[in-house]
Formats: structure tokens, C-alpha cells, sequence
DNA sequence: GTGCAATAGTGGTAAAAAGTGGGTGAATGT
DNA sequence: ACATTCACCCACTTTTTACCACTATTGCAC
């Protein structure tokens, strides 16, 4: 269970150390083995740990070839999904096409979303939670939700 | 399986290294026998190592004659399909026509798509991006999907 | 509160591998 | 027969990656 968000450098080789804690978690539920790919709704990455990854990529699979809305979402996630290791010191190096997308440099934010991280530019995030989306359709599973 | 994106260059001669991840599956799944054509829905190509092509060749020709969009579908797979071998350093030769249809120049990029892989001029697969698809129709297989 | 120790984070380096460019000979087509 | 193209090969340059060393920070004990 990932919670919390984290700011990170990134250096100048693309390389990231994962913060400790969650650097536990990672070793506990997949031997810090973990997949990383393109977000489709807004451009920041998701990070999964590989057996959470095996269970979806079969759903991203399954979806209709013929239909805009699900290619655009196969090839995002299967089109930019890389699998990750994390070297000596807990780092991991981010391959440069994913950093392109999701417009990395140096200042970073890892945020956990229970089974999966997201990893913003820090930039990003700063604008995103500025955003206001009131207009915005809620959907019908949230509509009786009570926090 | 094909995963993750790269970006990669085209030499003068339209040569076109593939990345050493990908040529080592490709070399395990098909012995580096591939078939090349063009896609249909967007203007990218399309590879298949041999045997996946030749699981789907026989359906695209099973397709209705009389339809206006199984006809497109044809031909333009069909009609553009080309073999390629890799040469000794891992290189392929990418046929003008092909090259034309795509739009390729220097700068590429190919995308691993699970059983194919798709490879796009480096522009076209930014302004891709770069749409916004807010008005199709999200088909029912996503309606509920929770990644 | 201060100092020491352990651990996290950062930067650098060197060996290996991958990408790039070019040249030559064979083959094909005019 | 000649020209042009293409496949194959060789050699060089750049990038990658794994490993190592240092600095900073945190936490604990005295």
C-alpha cells in the first residue's frame, strides 16, 4: 500500500532514488521489481509494482483495435510500459522517452495511489492542483459516496 | 511481447538500427524475420515478426469484398506488406513507399505493442499526442475500468 | 546540547556495448 | 556493358550501465 507524496531529485543521468520507505514497500511486494508507463489523463507516469502491472496488462490488451478512445489508451500504457530495476543505491533510471512525456527534470513528486505510485513533474503538480474543474461530470459511483 | 517506446534515427541510406531490447525478442520470436506494412487508422507502420503476420494475413483477406472499409483495410495492409531481415548489426532497410506513407525523416520513434510494434515519424507521434480526443466515444469495455 | 555513527542521497568513472557512418563487391535492371 | 542499388562488413564514436566513493543528514546516546 503506497500513501504519502515525496519530493525527489532527479540527476542529471535520469536517475532517481526512491525514498526509503517506500523502497521497503517495494522490496516487500515484488523484490523491487516494477513497471513503469505513460499516464492517459494527464502526463505524469504511473508506477506499478510488476505483479499489480500482469494484473491489468491483460484488460489494456483485451480492448477494441478499431476504437479511438481504447488505442490511444493501449498505446500509451503498453507503448511506454518499461520494466525497472533499482540498482545498488535504490535507484532507478528512467528511460528518456518517458521523461519526455511526462516533461521530467529536475524537481519531481511521487505521490502513492495505493496499489500504484504516480510520478508528476513538480511543476506539473504545483499547476494541476491549481486546476479547477468544477464543471466536471460526477459519475454515478460517486454520487452516494460519503468520505 | 513488446513493451516501451524509443527514439531512434534513420540513416541516409533509410537504415534504421533497432534497439538492442527489442532485436533480442525479435530474434528469439521469429529469428529476426519480420514483416513490415502500413497502419491503417493512423500514418505509422506497422511490423509483425513473421509468424504473428501470418496468423492475421489469412483474416485480412477473409474480409467482405463489397465493403467500402475492409477494402481500405486491405489494401492498404495487404498492398504495403514487405519482408525485411535484419542485416549485421542489428540494421533494417525500410522501403521508400514505406517510408513515403509515414512520413519518415530522421527522427523516429517505435513503439512495442504487445504482439507488433508500431513506428512513426517522431513529428506525427507528437502531434498525436498532443490531440485531444474529448469527444469520441468511450467504448463499454472502459466504461468501467478501474487501472 | 553535542558528537558520533549509520544511513540516505549524490556525483563521478571506467569498461563495455550500442549506434553511426562509410566503403566494397555482388546483383539487378536498363 | 554500364550504372545504380543493395547487402554485407569493418571500424570508429558515443552512449550506457554498473560500480564505487564521497557528502549530507538524521537519529541516538552520552
Amino acid at each position: 500500500m503506497f500513501l504519502g507524496s515525496h519530493a525527489i531529485n532527479m540527476d542529471a543521468k535520469g536517475r532517481l532514488a526512491i525514498p526509503t520507505r517506500i523502497r521497503e514497500s517495494l522490496v516487500d511486494c515484488c523484490e523491487g521489481n516494477l513497471v513503469i508507463t505513460a499516464h492517459t489523463e494527464e502526463r505524469c507516469l504511473l508506477v506499478y509494482p510488476e505483479p499489480q502491472w500482469l494484473e491489468i496488462l491483460p484488460k489494456i490488451e483485451a480492448l477494441p483495435s478499431f476504437n479511438k478512445v481504447a488505442r490511444r489508451t493501449q498505446r500509451l500504457l503498453i507503448g511506454y510500459a518499461c520494466p525497472l530495476q533499482m540498482d545498488g543505491n535504490g535507484r532507478v533510471l528512467l528511460p528518456p522517452t518517458l521523461r519526455e512525456y511526462a516533461g521530467l527534470e529536475k524537481k519531481l513528486m511521487l505521490v502513492g495511489q495505493g496499489k500504484k505510485l504516480e510520478l508528476w513533474s513538480e511543476d506539473r503538480w504545483v499547476n494541476w492542483l491549481d486546476e479547477s474543474d468544477d464543471d466536471d461530470v460526477i459519475p454515478e459511483e460517486m454520487q452516494s459516496l460519503s468520505l
